[in-house]
DNA sequence: AGGGTAAGAGGACGGTCGTACTCTTAATTC
DNA sequence: GAATTAAGAGTACGACCGTCCTCTTACCCT
């Protein structure tokens, strides 16, 4: 049957929001459609009312996933005492809590190899939107230059998200609060300080 | 029909050695256990007697992948000039070649997340593995004591991973250069210096 | 008020997946 | 040299996959 408008974006909302997190927690190829609807409370069958492919959706979840997490990070950075803003983002994204919940976390850490198995044309599309993420950052970033600003956020990000997660393969919590806390010493001294 | 021992033991060889590339370059979950065998040479029917599952051979080939990758880089360590390991380490492992071909390099950049997904006790087989790979390391790290080491390439490993693993996401072969570059450049301050 | 339109259900499609089974046949063992 | 054994082929299984198509039905527009 037929919905208003209203309705088919809250649908097409719903999806985006539940692909996002399947995507980020079972992996893109794991996390079928059919499983994604489902928990929407839909059938697969009126997917592609709402996405013309797979790769689309998993294009926009992407998408949706980095704005989220890079409002939060960013809304944390401003939140923080006066200097302290880097620290601050540094804290969160090393933190226990991030590594934990992996459906909520960064798209880097969840998805970073799926990201770059991609055809072109999608890859892309995910460079806008990892650029689009990079530039939130510039404000909290020490440096000179524009440029070497980018430069720093284009190295701490992605060394964060290898840490984070090879840190998810460790099975002992303490162990893994352990390698966590080391790391963020590191990136604090390294980024945050001097 | 029936083949001798040493048959047996190359057909192993061979299956282990395919699969530890496939999955490399295409994921764990989109490489089957059928495009595996069929690379070997051999039908998915026999595969069964070689592993008792398809996460027998994933471990397995994990630890063959690091294993290789592990010798590789601690042989290129060895053959650097004096007080240069830790520096060729990290040079090779940010290396656009070692970016170009997933399928022969560190598993962490090419199945890191991947590992974190898999169920508790193929994750603790797999942290084995990497305590073993990070031990081949312990001589080119700088540090007083043994666990300062230690604390130093769990740190340096990932962190450099994570690098490679979104320099593979760049399509611009120029700017996954640069990427590179500026990686090895901090990594080597800090970790190869001073 | 009635006709066009479209969200979603339902199902079919061809494909791939991991696993388990039987069968063939040659190497190994006695 | 006959009996045993086991590598690999072949096949079947149930499940899931992405995509496409048709059908129903309620909303929207005139």
């Amino acid at each position: 049957m037929r919905y208003s408008p209203e309705h088919k974006a809250q649908s097409h909302e719903k999806i985006l929001s539940v692909a996002a997190r399947s995507f980020r927690e079972r992996g893109g190829d794991t996390s079928g459609i059919g499983t994604v609807m489902k928990k929407v409370g839909l059938k697969k069958g009126g997917f592609y009312r709402h996405f013309k492919s797979k790769d689309d959706l998993f294009i926009e979840a992407v998408g949706r996933a980095l704005d989220e997490t890079g409002r939060g990070m960013a809304e944390a950075a401003k939140s923080s005492p006066e200097g302290q803003a880097l620290r601050a983002i540094i804290e969160r994204y090393l933190s226990v809590a991030h590594a934990n919940s992996p459906g909520s976390g960064c798209v880097r850490a969840a998805l970073g190899p799926e990201l770059a198995r991609k055809p072109l044309a999608v890859r892309r599309r995910i460079e806008v939107l990892l650029a689009a993420y990079r530039e939130r950052f510039l404000p909290f970033m020490p440096g000179k230059t524009i440029e070497e600003k980018r430069t720093k956020i284009r190295l701490l990000f992605p060394s964060m998200a290898g840490v984070l997660m090879m840190a998810r393969v460790v099975s002992d919590p303490q162990r893994r609060e352990q390698i966590l806390m080391e790391a963020r010493k590191f990136f604090i001294k390294s980024f945050a300080e001097k």
